[in-house]
DNA sequence: CTTTATTATCGTAATATTGCGATATAATAA
DNA sequence: TTATTATATCGCAATATTACGATAATAAAG
């Protein structure tokens, strides 16, 4: 027991829902609108920015380029992490197609 | 360690990240298609839809419920859950606020 | 009142997530 | 080459989530 039983549900349910998850910590959703603010980032400012440890920061940024949300060039010594406008966008219709969707035919 | 550090983030970055993340699960997902789908619904109907144990379904709804996006009134013996829509659209709102401000000004 | 049906809650085991120190890796600077 | 700086990864401890059986609570039916 404990895990999630992904197997039962759909490939579109199970993508939607790791997408809301991915979403859902306070430190993710920090990291993208201080990205957002910045126009560039280095991972170094978000340390002190957000007040977590640097592992701890790089390990929420693996998480957001599991998604496809933020892609990293290297940049001379740093790292410089944007927002994929573009899957950015896809999100957003796919989260919107979930809500318009699901909303139809309600009681 | 392993707690989440909602004192470092603002209000509303603990808010989102809590939508998101109650939204974060196949089961939830597929609970709110399902209720959609039927215009009105009972938790047994659930336990045979979704394939989970009833205790497990019953959990979830009262996840849902805890972010104001399912009500549920008393029908008989049983219970009719239904989406709030006024809530939805809310939440909706908020999703889209979020997707909209922070894509801004990236590079 | 007793039975039956439906949903909620409790307790617990299995697994996942969060956070961080320590260390590895990689690139520039001296 | 040897520092220095920036980021990634490993390993672990603390906490949270997921799932379910057992049981409680509630309401209708008999």
């Amino acid at each position: 027991m404990g895990i999630t039983k992904t197997q039962i549900f759909d490939q579109r349910q199970n993508e939607l829902a790791q997408l809301f998850k991915i979403l859902g910590h306070p430190a993710r959703i920090a990291i993208l609108q201080y990205i957002s603010k910045q126009n560039a980032c280095i991972c170094n400012d978000l340390v002190e920015e957000i007040g977590l440890a640097q592992a701890t920061i790089s390990q929420h940024l693996k998480e957001l380029k599991s998604i496809g949300l933020l892609k990293g060039e290297i940049e001379g010594k740093s790292m410089c992490y944007c927002i994929d406008i573009d899957r950015w966008n896809t999100l957003q219709k796919n989260l919107n197609s979930f809500f318009n969707t699901t909303k139809m035919n309600c009681c």
